[in-house]
RNA sequence: GGUCCCAUCGUCUAGCCUGGCCUAGGACGGUGCCCUCUCAAGGCAUAAACACGGGUUCAAAUCCCGUUGGGACCA
């Protein structure tokens, strides 16, 4: 059994898709579980629609989502002079022809057929042309498609699909401007690049029996073939921006982490019995082209947020607290070049992981552990703030003045010692005592909130909350 | 319009190939309860699906045919 290789080639004309994300992750699991070679293959061929930013955008979202590639970048147009050398070989065997017909006429011709309800395929007019060349013509090259018989595609996923050879017309191989299209690029580079299976979207399957026709044309062994479902919205719609963040750059920019959309995606198409979170290590042991579902799925956001939420609560603290900071300086929470004092930011999150399901949340909740002053939330402070409490507060200060460690056991233990004293339930002090300190009623357990404050603003922000206790 | 693909809870899915173990399992989300200094997290419980119609068979979510619905591609 020869190596497997595989490729994802995406073209570069906008943001990396969640899908082709997807796709690209099917093959590199294919290709990491079977010991064989992923190969990264950008094709670029459409001079208009391809940019230099959307290539750098692939790459970098691949990088994110940790998916490297052995081969590659391989560029399409780096490649031109091939295409072209094995278009020559098929007009020299006679498997291809020079179309003169120009756009308007085909799109005429197409027209009538419409009308007449007929095929609207290239009626291969030129394919029995003679005489000598029209003027002034670029021509395109065609492939002449047999139309006798039938083709059947070996799907690992699908099955056996097969197709009427009459169904397909001579597609043009190369354009006028020696642009190879599509179905030619893919096949010649497929073959050249000895690409074992080709794992990508269903909306590819109905160009499957061209492709192969074109492989047993150029006289090459034509690869496996694996066609994947589409991911649809919730609406079950094909998946566009209307249904949120599409690109993969979009959710690290949302606070995910890359282990979290990888671990989603896997899940939508492919399962392992029930499990539902795997490590890349497991998604690679467990992998299998078999599990693969042969119906479209729908990208379910609050399933991504979820595992994203499972994934930020497990992950090395030192690893999210270094993700973390950029979110804060965005926020302005970090004023220009100033470094958190690591062991502190660490403990911030601690706090904070169990109660965020992305890093902008947690950035978002930790606002007022980078406030000189709290911004306080007048309903709660009118509800909890109230002279009843204004003792134990006051108590409190003292108490917290002269506990000996500002860490959460001496807190904890200083706390305690007011209740006992004023006879007050944990809930009575700790409420109006953490609206004082974050200005909110929601907030981690108020004895982290005490230590992440440290003593100075503690004490600060409890004497000013005092003087609103009337 | 033609060709092709698909069809289990709202969603992701297990089960289908190799019919009986399915009173259809798990997960997200929903609801309720427990835990609790708030919010979470966690625990427990609960509602919720085999698209429809025909066959085949002692027996069908599972096999066959059709219908319907969704999607893709070609324009």
């Amino acid at each position: 059994m020869s190596q497997v290789r595989v490729r994802f080639a995406p073209s570069p004309t906008g943001y990396l898709h969640v899908g082709g994300v997807r796709t690209a992750l099917f093959n590199w699991l294919f290709a990491r579980h079977e010991k064989g070679v992923f190969i990264l293959r950008v094709e670029d061929t459409d001079r208009e629609r391809s940019t230099p930013e959307a290539i750098q955008a692939i790459l970098d979202g691949m990088k994110w989502v940790g998916l490297d590639w052995d081969e590659g970048p391989v560029y399409q147009t780096e490649r031109l002079a091939m295409y072209k050398e094995q278009a020559e070989r098929l007009l020299a065997a006679g498997k291809a022809y020079l179309c003169y017909c120009t756009g308007e006429e085909l799109e005429a011709r197409r027209k009538e057929a419409l009308a007449r309800k007929e095929l609207p395929k290239y009626d291969g007019r030129c394919r029995r042309r003679s005489g000598a060349a029209p003027a002034g013509v670029p021509p395109v090259t065609r492939f002449v498609s047999p139309q006798e018989g039938r083709t059947t595609v070996h799907d690992l996923i699908k099955g056996d699909v097969t197709f009427d050879n009459a169904q397909l017309d001579d597609l043009v191989i190369l354009r006028s401007n020696g642009m190879p299209t599509y179905n030619f690029g893919v096949v010649v580079d497929d073959a050249r690049m000895k690409i074992t299976h080709v794992i990508r979207g269903d909306d590819h399957l109905n160009n499957t029996p061209r492709q192969i026709l074109l492989y047993q044309a150029l006289g090459y062994e034509p690869p496996r073939f694996g066609h994947l479902s589409m991911i649809l919205g919730m609406d079950k719609a094909k998946l566009s921006k209307r249904h949120g963040a599409t690109s993969v750059l979009e959710y690290q920019e949302a606070g995910y982490l890359p282990e979290a959309l990888v671990n989603y995606l896997v899940r939508l198409g492919w399962s392992h019995g029930d499990q539902e979170v795997f490590s890349m290590r497991e998604m690679i042991e467990k992998f299998s082209l078999e599990n693969i579902t042969q119906s479209p799925a729908a990208f379910d956001p609050d399933k991504l947020l979820w595992l994203n939420g499972q994934y930020l609560k497990t992950a090395d603290t030192k690893r999210v607290a270094g993700l973390l900071v950029p979110f804060l300086r965005k926020r302005g929470m970090l004023n220009g070049g100033t470094q958190p004092d690591s062991a502190w930011l660490e403990k911030l999150v601690v706090a904070f992981r169990e109660r965020s399901q992305t890093l902008v949340e947690m950035a978002d909740k930790a606002a007022p552990f980078f406030q000189d002053s709290v911004t306080m939330d007048q309903a709660a402070a009118k509800k909890f703030l109230t002279a009843a409490v204004r003792p134990a507060c006051t108590m409190l200060v003292n108490v917290l003045g002269k506990v000996p460690s500002f860490e959460h056991d001496a807190l904890e233990q200083g706390f305690k010692s007011v209740l006992a004293e004023t006879g007050l339930s944990m809930s009575k002090l700790a409420q109006p005592v953490r609206v004082a300190l974050t200005g909110a009623t929601v907030s981690p357990g108020i004895f982290d909130v005490m230590a992440l404050l440290g003593r100075e603003r503690t004490l600060a922000r409890l004497k000013k909350a005092i003087d609103l206790m009337q």
